[in-house]
DNA sequence: CCTCGCTCCTGGTCGC
DNA sequence: TGCGACCAGGAGCGAG
């Protein structure tokens, strides 16, 4: 499931191929894959056509690539089993939604499958505006509702903490909601809670100074994926080029239900939480109350 | 405004 | 061998 660090791999691997690229033509396979789009596949179609792209950008899972019509961006979603496959102009893929066919000024001709299997995913064209707390950045309107990520420069952490102490919820609903933080899936945040050593289901405002462990562990589990990822050129490109296109992870609980916890050997659990999986160490990660 | 549950989707896997 | 049930979960939406 592609969570903040496999969009951002996507996004570096995508930058040295498609800024500058032309888009000279566009095949939508399945209009569902153009859910978010507002209006039907041939406007979709007419507003790519033509245009050249610029280098992407990313904010939380979102991922978009401003286009040269001014204040419009090509918004991609990867939902649970999206891809953004580089190939050359004979490969394809199985499942491709929709090809854009692209000319690099140095790169030459290139392709670009998005592939979905099970198209939650998405592609649109959207308008850019600024973003409130930092008006000469602009992102995507179906992205301005969504928080920074903690990656983010302009992510503020008190901001977080306070509106985190304010949620009346479970810690884990919270972390997984973007309109507080963004880039979280479930893998991740069940990897942070574990080690940070919190319950899935504590309230978030009994957290108190915790909740300042549990965001510098959603960090460290953020740069350890990222590393995993790779940073050059060559990993970057065979990511966006590759097969499955995600990246082997050393997980710590998530997956792992019935082997031992990696810190005290007791078995992990698994439970249905948010109609999703929820993996955690009940001796290390053991419920707790509001205060 | 806030919280929460439902819905969208497909293909791989499992059990009968 | 075939077939139906089940499972994975990000995000939007509407109910309460």
């Amino acid at each position: 499931m592609p969570e903040l660090p496999e969009v951002e791999v996507v996004r570096a691997g995508l930058e040295p191929a498609v800024t500058g690229a032309r888009v000279t033509s566009v095949t939508v396979f399945d209009e569902r894959s153009l859910r978010r789009h507002d209006g039907p596949r041939e406007d979709f179609i007419d507003r790519l056509t033509g245009i050249r792209m610029l280098a992407p950008e990313r904010r939380g899972k979102f991922l978009w690539i401003p286009l040269s019509a001014p204040a419009s961006a090509l918004v991609v979603h990867l939902g649970m089993s999206g891809q953004v496959l580089l190939r050359d102009r004979d490969t394809d893929d199985p499942r491709t939604r929709i090809r854009l066919e692209l000319e690099h000024p140095e790169h030459g001709p290139l392709r670009l499958n998005f592939v979905d299997q099970r198209i939650f995913g998405s592609m649109a064209i959207d308008r850019l505006v600024p973003t409130k707390d930092h008006p000469a950045q602009s992102v995507p309107s179906q992205v301005a509702h969504i928080a920074r990520d903690p990656l983010d420069e302009g992510f503020d952490d008190e901001h977080f903490f306070a509106a985190l102490a304010r949620r009346r919820t479970g810690v884990k609903r919270a972390l997984l909601d973007q309109t507080l933080v963004s880039g979280i899936g479930n893998i991740y945040a069940d990897e942070a809670l574990w080690a940070a050593r919190v319950h899935y289901n504590e309230p978030t405002d009994a957290l108190s100074r915790r909740a300042v462990s549990l965001l510098s562990e959603v960090r460290a589990v953020f740069a350890r994926a990222l590393a995993e990822g790779g940073t050059s050129f060559d990993t970057q490109y065979l990511q966006v080029n590759g097969e499955s296109g995600y990246f082997a992870r050393s997980l710590n609980a998530y997956g792992r239900q019935g082997l031992p916890c990696p810190r005290c050997g007791r078995p992990l659990v698994r439970e249905r939480f948010m109609n999703r999986g929820s993996h955690f160490c009940a001796k290390c990660q053991p419920v707790r109350r509001a205060a």
